[in-house]
DNA sequence: CATTTTACTGAATACGATTGCAAAAAAATA
DNA sequence: TATTTTTTTGCAATCGTATTCAGTAAAATG
C-alpha cells in the first residue's frame, strides 16, 4: 500500500487513540502535562499509523526551527575545510540542530543565498572560508539571525568570528626560517583577496623586514597545480630562494613536488618548504611537511557554541577570538642548529 | 534598531501597500494573476519592510518544501566523497533544492536520523557511501519519499541507485596486471562490509581464478595509515606480492608510501600498485597512481535528476544503473609489453 | 452603448501543529 | 462524605502563507 505524501496528522492519531488532538501534541512534546495512560495510547496509535509530527507546522507556531544555515567554500580543493565541514556538521547534529548546507565558491557572492536561508527561517548562520559582505551580515544580525564565521572576519561588523592566529603563524615561520639560517626566503601566496593568506604573509614579512631580509614572492590560486607552477617559476632561476612559506598545505605539497620531482631539488637540504593548516596529507611519508597546525577543533567548538548561545541570547554581544596555531615540525624544513631555542614541537595527531 | 525575529508578515506588507494579503501572496508567487501595478506596490512595500515570505508557512499549505535530505559518510577520510558531496550540493542548489545535510559514520545506523528528515518534510533522500536498511528505505518510499543512493545498493529494495561498475573495474585491473605479467597479485581490502570493496574484489578474484593465479589478501580500514600498515605486512616477507590492487585510492597511496618509503621498494619495478576512485592526489607527481576513475559526474547527475524526477512523479518505478569506470594509466603499475592490447588509456582531467 | 468575456481583487478557509484557558476528573484533605 | 487542591483534558485561537470562490473592474465584442 502506498500513501500519498505523509498525510498522517495529529488529528487522525487523536481519533484512533480516542483522545483530543491537543493530547497528541502534548504526548509528543516531551514536557507536556499528560497522564501516562493517554501518552501510551497516543504513542501506540502513532506507531500504528506511522505518525510523525510535522516540523513545519510546529515551527510556524513555536517560531523555532532548530535549523542553522551553513555556508562553506573551498571544500573541494582544501581538505582542511572538508574536515571543518565534517566536524561542524557532526557537532550541530549532536546538539540537535538541523543543518541547511550551501557550498559556494570562495569568491561567490552570498547575496543570493542569504535570502534563501532567511526564507527557511534558519536560526543562525555559520560561514566558513567564504566572505559575507558587511551589509549582509548586519542585515542578518539586525533580524535576529546571529552570524558566526570561521577564518574570516569583516572589520567593524556585528558578528562572531573565530580565526586561527594567521598573523602570528606567519611570524613563527619567519623566525624559524631565519633561526635556521635561511638567506633567501619566499612567500607563495594564495588569492590576494583572502584574509588568511594576507595575514599569514603580513606576519611573515614583518619579521623579515625587521631583520632586513629581502623576500621573494609568487602567487597562485589555492590549488596543488597552481602552486606547483608557481613554485617552478620561483625556483627555476639563477638566484632561487632557499625556503618557501606557502599560504596553505595544499600549496606547500604542490611546491614540494615541484621542487623534488619537477626540478630534482633536495628537501630540505636545497630548499625548505613550510605550509599552513596541517591537513592529513602533510604527515604522509612522501611529504612530511613542516607546517602550522590550525586549532580546528577549538575553532569548530567555539563557533558552534557561540552561535547557539547567541540564538538563545539574541541580545548578547558577539564574541571574537584569535586562536593560536602550533608549529608542527616534520622534515621539510631545515632546523635551527641548536634545534633548541624554545620551539614548540607538536606531535602528530 | 533591532527587530526581534523576522516578524514582518504578508499582512503588514498588505497594509503598507494598501492591498489585501492575498495580493501580496500573489505578487510573490511568480505566476499569480496580479496586475503590474499592484505587484509593484507590493514589492516596494516589501522591500521597505524587509519582508521575506516564510517558507515554513508556505510549505505547510502547498505541501512542498523544496528540501531534500542528504546523508553521506566517509567524507573526512576519502576525498572522493568530498567531491561527491560538493557536486551534489551544487547541483541541488542549481536546481532550486535546499539541502539538509547529515554526515554520518560509514557504519552508523541511520534509523535515528531518518525520522528527523521525515519530520522536516524533505521531499526525497540522497544517500551516499552509507547504507540504509531495507526496511527503512521501504518505509521512506512507502510514504512517498523517494530514495536514491550512490555507490550503495540494497538488494530487492524499492529505491534508485547508481553505482560505479565496481565488479567490472576489478576485472579490468586483474586483466591489466596479468597482461603485464605479474605473478603474485594481492588485494588490499577495505572494511569487509561495504559492497564497493566486496564487488571490486570479486571481479578481481574472478579473473585471477580463471587464470589459476593465486592471490594474496590483506585488509584494513579505508584509511591511509591502515593501508600503510597492511601493505607493510603484505610486502615485508620472503614471498611478497609483485602487485597490489587496493580497494580505493587513499589506501593505494598509503600502500605506495609503505612500499617506497617504508621498505625502499621501487614502484612499479618491484611492485605495481593500483587504486580505485581517481582522487586528485592520485595525479600528484609524487604518486602518479594508476587507478580506475569513478564516473563521478555522471553518478551525481544521474542520481540527482532521478531523485527529483521521482519527486515529481511518485508512481514511477525507481531506476538503477551501473556506470562503467575507466582505467587511468599512470606510472604506478608495470604495463603490458605491447602496451597495445586495447586498453583504454584515459587522460588526466 | 450594451453586453459578454476576461483580468484582478479581497474575504474566507485551510494547512498541522502549540498553547492559554476553563472545565472535568482525580487525588488529597478535612 | 464534602470540600479543596492538583492533575488532565478538550476547546479554540493562533502561527504566516496559499488558494478557492464570488464579486468587481476592465477590456473586448457586437
Amino acid at each position: 500500500m502506498k500513501h500519498s505524501r505523509n498525510s498522517v496528522t495529529s488529528i487522525e492519531v487523536a481519533k484512533v487513540a480516542g483522545v483530543s488532538q491537543s493530547s497528541v501534541s502534548r504526548a509528543f512534546s516531551h514536557e507536556g502535562p499528560v497522564s501516562a495512560k493517554t501518552r501510551r495510547k497516543v504513542l501506540d496509535a502513532a506507531r500504528k499509523l506511522g505518525y510523525q509530527p510535522n516540523a513545519m507546522a510546529r515551527s510556524l507556531i513555536t517560531r523555532r526551527t532548530s535549523m542553522v544555515g551553513m555556508v562553506i567554500a573551498n571544500v573541494h580543493n582544501n581538505p582542511f575545510y572538508t574536515e571543518v565541514l565534517d566536524l561542524l556538521s557532526r557537532k550541530f547534529q549532536k546538539l540537535g540542530q538541523k543543518v541547511m548546507l550551501f557550498i559556494v565558491n570562495r569568491d561567490q557572492n552570498l547575496d543570493d543565498i542569504l535570502p534563501q536561508l532567511l526564507e527557511y527561517q534558519v536560526e543562525g548562520i555559520l560561514v566558513t572560508a567564504a566572505t559575507l559582505s558587511s551589509t549582509m551580515a548586519e542585515e542578518c544580525e539586525r533580524w535576529g539571525r546571529p552570524v558566526a564565521m570561521i577564518n574570516r572576519y569583516v572589520p567593524g561588523v556585528h558578528a562572531s568570528w573565530f580565526c586561527c592566529a594567521n598573523y602570528e603563524g606567519g611570524k613563527m615561520v619567519a623566525k624559524l626560517l631565519l633561526d635556521a639560517n635561511h638567506q633567501r626566503p619566499a612567500f607563495l601566496a594564495g588569492s590576494e583577496d583572502t584574509t588568511t593568506s594576507i595575514d599569514r604573509e603580513r606576519g611573515f614579512m614583518e619579521i623579515l623586514n625587521q631583520e632586513k631580509v629581502e623576500a621573494f614572492r609568487e602567487i597562485g590560486e589555492y590549488t596543488y597545480q597552481d602552486a606547483y607552477d608557481a613554485a617552478i617559476r620561483l625556483l627555476d632561476r639563477k638566484d632561487p630562494p632557499d625556503a618557501i612559506f606557502c599560504a596553505n598545505d595544499i600549496m606547500a605539497l604542490g611546491g614540494m613536488d615541484a621542487a623534488k620531482n619537477g626540478l630534482g631539488l633536495k628537501i630540505p637540504e636545497e630548499v625548505s618548504i613550510i605550509g599552513f593548516d596541517d591537513i592529513p596529507m602533510s604527515s604522509w611519508s612522501s611529504y612530511s611537511l613542516t607546517t602550522v597546525r590550525q586549532p580546528i577543533q577549538r575553532m569548530v567548538d567555539a563557533s558552534v557554541e557561540e552561535l547557539l548561545s547567541r540564538i538563545e541570547n539574541p541580545e548578547r554581544e558577539p564574541l571574537q577570538e584569535v586562536i593560536p596555531g602550533e608549529l608542527v615540525i616534520r622534515g621539510s624544513a631545515r632546523m635551527p642548529g641548536g634545534l633548541s631555542s624554545g620551539w614548540v614541537i607538536s606531535q602528530d595527531r
